[in-house]
Order: C-alpha cells, then structure tokens, then sequence
DNA sequence: TATGAATGAGCCTTCATTCAT
DNA sequence: TATGAATGAAGGCTCATTCAT
C-alpha cells in the first residue's frame, strides 16, 4: 500500500464519517455532495470520484455503520438468556445509538427511499440481515415457547424494526427525551410478563439440534 | 366564477391536495413548489401568494389531512367497548390510512424537521392532539384495570405513536405488504390477551366519576 | 365631489407619499408596487390603476415635493438680500430637506434614469426649473457683479445642483453626520468671502429694467 | 490551459470588467448575476462560485477600478506644484473618468448602500482612502496658507467628494454634457483666484519639517 | 374605485456532475 | 488521487402587470 493508496483511503473513510455525520445533522433533505465534502474538509468532486455520487457515498455510510452496530447487538445478544434479559440488553444499546444518530441514517434513507427508486432496493436489501437477526435472536430466547406460537419470532422482529424506526422520528416530538425514556421504560417493564409465557413445559422443550449456531446467527431461511 | 379567475378557495384547495398528493408520492425532498403547483395545474407562484411558502403549505396539508383522519378515529373510536375492539377498529382504518398515505405526510414532515428548525414547533404542536387522543381512547378502555397499572395509557399512547411513524417506513421494506400485513395481524392477536388483564377485580373497580365524558373526549391532563 | 372622488383623491395621496417614503427607506432598487401599496395600506393593482405603474407614481410623488421644496425655497430667498444670506437661507432649508428625504427622491430617480431611458426626459424636464430658479436667485444677489463675471449664475446654479445631488450620497458616508455639517460651515464660511466680490462699482450698476420681476422667478430663458 | 478551462483568473477578470461595465450601462438596479455573466460570457453561476454573490462582486469591481484610479490620481497630482495645476490636472483625469463611467460604479454603489445595510459599511471604508488622499494632495498645495485657514483641506476635501458623487448624476441631466463642461470650466476659473490666498506670508511660511514626505503621502491622521 | 387572484418572467442561489489539470 | 473551474438545471421567491369582480 502506497502513501498515495493510504491516503486515498483515508480519504473514503473521511468521506464516510463526514456523509453520516451530515444526514444526522442535517437530514437526507440537506445532505448534498458540497456538504458532505466540506464536513470532510475535501473537495466534493471527491464525492463522485470515490463513490459515483451521494447516494452510494450514502450507503457505504450505512454500510459501515451498520456493520459497527451489528456487531455491538450481536455481542450483546448473546450475553442475553431470556427475554427479559434481551429487552432489557438491546434497550440499552439503542438508547446509545439513537443518540448517536445511528438510526437516524437508517431511517432517513428508508424515507429517501421514496422518491429515489433506484435507492429502494439497496436500502431493503441492508434491512434484510437485521431483520434476519432480530428474529433469531428472539427464537432463540422464546423459541418453541407458548409466547412464540402466539408471536412469532419473524413478526415479531418486523414489530422491533416498526419500533426501531419510529422511536427516531418520535424523538423529534420529545424535545427532552422524557417521552421516549417512557417508551424503553415501558418495553422493559411488559418484557417480563411476557417472559411468563416463555417457560416452556417440561418435555416439550425443544432440544438442542444439530443446526444449532453457538454464535446466536442462523442460516438463510 | 370564470374559468381563470376561480374563487381562491378553489384554488387553495387544489395546492393543498396536490402538496399532500407530491410529498406521498416524492417525499418531502422532492416536493417543490414547482412540483405541487404542476400537481395542482397552477403557477407555482401562487405556492407563495396563498400560503407563504412550501412548508406553511404543507403544514396546512397536515391539518387538513389531520382534522379528517382525527375525525374518522373519533368515530370508530367511540364505537370500540373494549380493547380489543379498539385495537381492531384501529387497525382497520389505520390500513387505510397507510394506503392513503395520510401518514405519509406526518412521517415526512416529523423527518424534515430535522433540517428545518423551524417546522420543528409546527410539528410537534400538531402532534400534541394525537397523543392526547390516543391517551384518551386508552384510559376510556383500559383506565383503572390492572393493565392501565402495568401499562399508563400515556405511556401507550407513546408506543402507538412510534408505532404510527415508524409503519410508514417499514412499509419501504415490504414491497408486497405481506409483513406489514402480519404487523396488524399480530397486533389483533396480542389483544385479546391484553384484554384479560382489563377484567377489573370487582369492589376495585373504579366507579363512574362525575367528570366521565360520555363522548370519550377527556379533559386536559 | 362624491364620496368615491374624495376616496379616491386620499388613496391617490397615500400612494404618493407611501412612494416617497419608501424611495427614501429602500432606495429606488428596493421600490417595488408592492412595497408602496404595503406602506400606503393599499392593494397594489392601484398603483397601475391610479398612476399607470411604479415609475409615474415615483414621478407624481417627486412633482409634490419638488413644488412643495420649491415653494419654501422661494419663500425663504426672497428675504435674502445678499450672497452671504442667500447661501445661509438656503443651507439651512436644505439641510432640512436633506433629513427630511426630500433629495434623495430626486437623487435616486436621477440615478434610476441611467437604466430607465424612459425616465430620462421626464427627469431631466423636471430639473430644469431648479437650475432656472437657482440661477435667478443667484442673479439677483450678484448679477452685474465683478463675481458674476467671474462666475456666471447660470454655471453657478449646475454648481448648486451638482451639490444638490452629491451631498445626499455623501451623508449615506457620513454615519454621524459631522462631516456633511463640515460641508456646510464651508459654504457659509466661503459667502461673505464671495460676498466682497459683489460690491458693485457705482455707476456700473445695473439698472433695474422692465423685465424684472419682484417675485424673484424670471422668464424663460 | 483549454477553451473551456481557463485559468479561472481570467473568467474572474473578465467578471469584473463585466460587473463594472453593467453598473455603468445599467445601473445597480439592473445588474443582475445574469446581466452580468451575459456580458462576460460566462455561466451565471460563476459570480456565486468565484465571488459568492453579486454584491461582493461589485465591491471587488469597485476595488480594482478605485485602484486603477487613485494611481493615476497620485501620479498626476504628484507633479501638481500650485492649488492652480492640482485643480488643472485633477480636472483633466476626472473629465476622462466620467466618461469612462469609473464615478458611476461608486456612485451607484453608494445609493445602493441605502437598501443594503450590509453593503453600507464595505463602501464607507473604500471611501475613506479618497477623502484621506485628496485632503493630502490639497494640504500639500495650500497647507499653511490663509486659504488653508479659511477652507481647512479636510473639509475641502468633502467637498470634492460629494462634487465627485454629484456631478455623475448631474451628467445625466445634462444630455450634451455642455454643462458638465461648464462645470469643469468653473472650477478652473475659481481656482487661480483661490490660489492667491495661498502666497504665504515671507516668515509665516511653513518651513519644511522632518515629517514631510516627498512623494506627497501623509501620515495617518 | 378597489380587491384578490393569477401569470410568466426574472432573480439569487445551490446542486449534481463533468473535466482538464 | 485530488482540485478548481465550469455548466445547466432546478428551487425558492418577488415582481410588474392584468383581469374579473
């Protein structure tokens, strides 16, 4: 790797942060290539050199972000045993991101969306693996349980998605936080009498199977 | 009343339906004043001689959009005895209302809030009834039962309103509906269950106060 | 005279002195129909029914103060006897005029004329009484005069005018106004000077003629 | 260095000099972002990207021709000996910078100033330089003299400039310049009369001082 | 006589994008 | 790899002007 490969690494990377940093800032609306570039503190012609425009520069931005907090849920995750323990785990890493501003990108591209076709499909294609996860994340704390044939995993993930993506815009009409603190509050306190449902009766647990991922992940459905 | 010099009213009409129909279809960074005049089949200069700019515009679409929607959950709303019933009738006109794109145009404009201070008051103060209703909708079902406890209506009344926001950008990620479909399904699955805990234990139960409203209205908290 | 001719006349009034408060605020540039209908509480279509457009309004309200100025002018030189009370005389009424806005309605449609070829003749038709009256009064103070050889009334009145004009932009580089008040202790402290210049030769003095008027105004040249 | 990219030097050359010319032709009120790039050549948004605006595009005109000017106002008044020959040669280069249109670019910015108060303070402070150096260039040829008590240079040199600003407006009351003509005539009539008031009394005469500078700048004030 | 509505042109400004260097 | 220059297309907004009422 050269000096001028390194730099031009940088470079992109600079990009990047500064592309996210802009549309939480400023919103999908206010995120040009002149803005993006000035927060990077280089040319915008860089913009479409490196990426080919906004909107990729705008994606590879989720893309790294995405990939960061994935891990952070994943590991997290994993520490959690039973449902309860899982609201209560995933609570807490989300409260930290929609602080900073991880949702917010999600979310504003998934609004851009609308008016950009050609963006739709790259944005729900990044949604699927965290759709993906959510569910296997729940199956994997009530899974085979009373409370999953009453709601199961995958819907129950579209509901956590439905949340994750709402409670960013919800923040906008809670100028001091003290609504949506209600709001985790609230999922932290129904999670353990749901977590009642998950006992499972004895004999009808189901046993570990061979397909079984120690890692939490699951394989393509 | 000739064919170029029509009432005004007429006119004024007509941006605000095309403003709502644009941001729907194009999102609020595709709606210029251009673009809702073309809609309308006006001179985008009267954008600015009837309302002032693109924004009061569209706030005036959300009032009007908000006044007809508020009306029709009114109705419903008052029709449900329990809260099943209340989930259910919702429900039913929340799809429709999804389709529509009246929520649309809320969750757009609570997003182009962030780059636009001020939209930021406008928005929240419109949003303030909403909640209201909701609270109130709640407390007229579920007000003293344990679940109420468990539960606040307020708190609730947040939690629908995220629930509210955050559908319409879920449903970016499902093309044919079938998860947004399985969202509402699981919703009138969860409250029946919800229901049992509204039993009220008999000698508990919170008798009927002089301030009760027969119209489901409540007074100001 | 109706009620609607009184009307009318009073709205006609407005707009004159609406157009010439707001040449004087917002300068010609910033002289719009709309902004003087605003100033006059008028719709501004009246403008273009009363005065056919902005400049002919601008032309009207410049007519009223320049006859109004030139009355008090006259008034005032009449009583002086000499230069140095011609000079003083005027000074102080047009320093009166300066606050008041009365020259830079002149000054600014003088300089509007460079792009409006329109209003070109019909400013400089309206200048031409004020050279003529200048050059009269200077006339009568030191016409035949030893310094009206010198320096003729005629060149003198461009002289004046040439002032007239210049000091109103020079006040706008004059925040405090000190150093337009420098300009005029120049000229009062100059008069008494050009005043000795005067004196006339016994003998040579011009003898009063049958064309003379003692109302001070002179035929047309 | 190609057709389409040239040093972008030159295209803000020639944006200036397109600026310049169409405050002359047109007036402040009709220069336009537009106006001016059509007569340069260019694509309008150049005087965004080059000058961040038309105003301050006009004030850097302004700089390089006030530039331009006072160099030869300083070279020229330089060999000016008496109050006779400075009046004489200031004449000459201020007939020729009329008609070149170099007064009508500070003009029109000074009553544009009236409208834009943030254009306001910009053109005092260019303006500062000119009353500083003709009030040097007078000091030099009648400091010390009883003229020099009667008519101080500072305030003289007012004078000038509000004649500098009146007579450019004066020009257009005066189609054939015949006036003007006169006008200039005038002064060089006044001036070898003034001059007499400048024969030092023998004694009194200033004797020259360390301070002197010999290429007839002063010191700051 | 007065008004509100309407229009098309024009203005300032920003944008995405390209290109020579 | 990076930059500054350049462009044409929009976008928000104001204007003069006209017209029906």
């Amino acid at each position: 790797m050269t000096e001028k490969q390194q730099s031009g690494a940088e470079t992109r990377d600079r990009l990047i942060d500064a592309a996210a940093e802009t549309v939480r800032s400023q919103g999908y609306a206010g995120t040009s290539a002149r803005a993006i570039a000035k927060a990077a503190g280089v040319n915008s012609a860089l913009v479409f050199y490196h990426f080919g425009g906004v909107d990729p520069l705008l994606l590879a931005a989720l893309d790294r972000s995405s990939e960061q907090r994935m891990a952070a849920y994943r590991q997290a995750v994993q520490k959690a045993g039973n449902l309860e323990e899982l609201v209560e785990t995933a609570s807490a890493i989300y409260r930290a991101d929609l602080e900073g501003g991880h949702i917010t990108l999600f979310s504003e591209l998934v609004g851009a969306s609308i008016a950009r076709p050609e963006l739709r499909s790259e944005i729900t294609s990044r949604a699927e693996p965290w759709i993906e996860f959510i569910e296997q994340a729940l199956d994997r704390v009530i899974g085979g349980s009373p409370l999953a044939r009453l709601l199961p995993p995958r819907d129950l993930a579209y509901a956590a998605i439905t949340f994750y993506l709402g409670v960013n815009l919800f923040t906008h009409l809670d100028a001091d936080r003290t609504r949506t603190q209600a709001l985790f509050d609230l999922a932290e306190r129904v999670a353990p009498r749901a977590r009642l449902l998950t006992m499972r009766v004895p004999g009808r647990r189901r046993p570990p199977r061979e397909g079984d991922r120690p890692d939490g992940t699951a394989p393509a459905r």
